[in-house]
DNA sequence: TATTGTTATACTCTATAACTATA
DNA sequence: TATAGTTATAGAGTATAACAATA
């Protein structure tokens, strides 16, 4: 258990570090906004998955990754094939065409990190990085919870009220 | 100077933060969104000030600044006075309803964070501020330099070219 | 002429709800 | 009846540009 200033202040960091993402979604691609860029790099990272899984993985709701999906499947980055196992879900699979431009935004991020954090050692970056990802497991399965909380109303079709229509 | 793979996954952590800031903001109270709290905590920390002291803390531009300021505004929790110095310049400062608020604020964020980081030392959660303050440091005067940048164009006002209407 | 702040417009990201198609 | 995914709509956040008032 940490003191109580100590969660206000990370509170305050979080509301903060936006402008950090911010400037890093700037070395984009103009096709290719910080959420395409996500999608890209978790499918390179996990490889071919189905819509749900890559949600999950990018803690936003299906309606939002669809979007996000179609947007880099439209330019040709991933290939979106039927499942044989169950003809609703769609595979997720990395194109060349997609994997050149990995390529090119890893480049692009480590050149502009390598420039903004010059005076951060190995280890420090190695440590931010474990607390973030510490961060988010602490996090993580909170919007799983917010689901099932949701789903209380479900209740309200076992009445025989006239449906809304 | 990290390695390459420490910044790939430090682009990928920055990426991903955002389901934690979300889920901070669930907790706040239905008339005051994240934007909204972020200016009240910097009026509390830094006392009266103007609107374009504010946007540069905010990190963020100030029409932006001005619409969030203006939300709080309405509601009471900050109050707008005319600079005397510079008739121009509104002097914003917190007003005790303001500062009531932020006190209920403070209080949503320790009870969430102490839930979800119950499992979290003092110093974990010193060390993860520590390296987001320096990394906000580290970028932080991209902005500035930015508007440097954007600022090339007004030598054009030393020609003598008729102005465009 | 330059600066402070406001407003109008557009774009990105997200959530909720309604819908289609399979299971 | 439930689940996988799509689309429509709404809301929050931000940036750019045009504008008003003052310096």
């Amino acid at each position: 258990m940490a003191a109580q200033s100590q969660y206000e202040e990370l509170a305050r960091q979080l509301s903060a570090i936006g402008a950090v993402k911010r400037e890093m979604g700037r070395i984009l691609p103009h096709d290719c906004p910080p959420a395409s860029a996500g999608v890209l790099t978790l499918l390179d990272r996990h490889g071919e998955m189905r819509m749900s899984q890559l949600a999950e993985l990018l803690a936003i709701d299906m309606s939002v990754t669809s979007r996000h999906v179609a947007h880099v499947a439209t330019r040709g980055w991933i290939e979106r094939k039927a499942d044989p196992a169950d003809k609703r879900s769609r595979l997720l699979r990395l194109t060349p065409s997609g994997k050149e431009l990995l390529q090119e935004l890893s480049e692009r991020y480590t050149q502009s990190l390598a420039r903004y954090l010059d005076d951060w050692s190995d280890a420090d970056v190695g440590r931010l990085n474990e607390l973030l990802a510490r961060l988010r497991t602490s996090f993580g399965d909170c919007r799983t919870r917010a689901h099932h909380d949701a789903d209380h109303d479900s209740r309200h079709d076992s009445t025989t009220r006239t449906p809304a229509r």
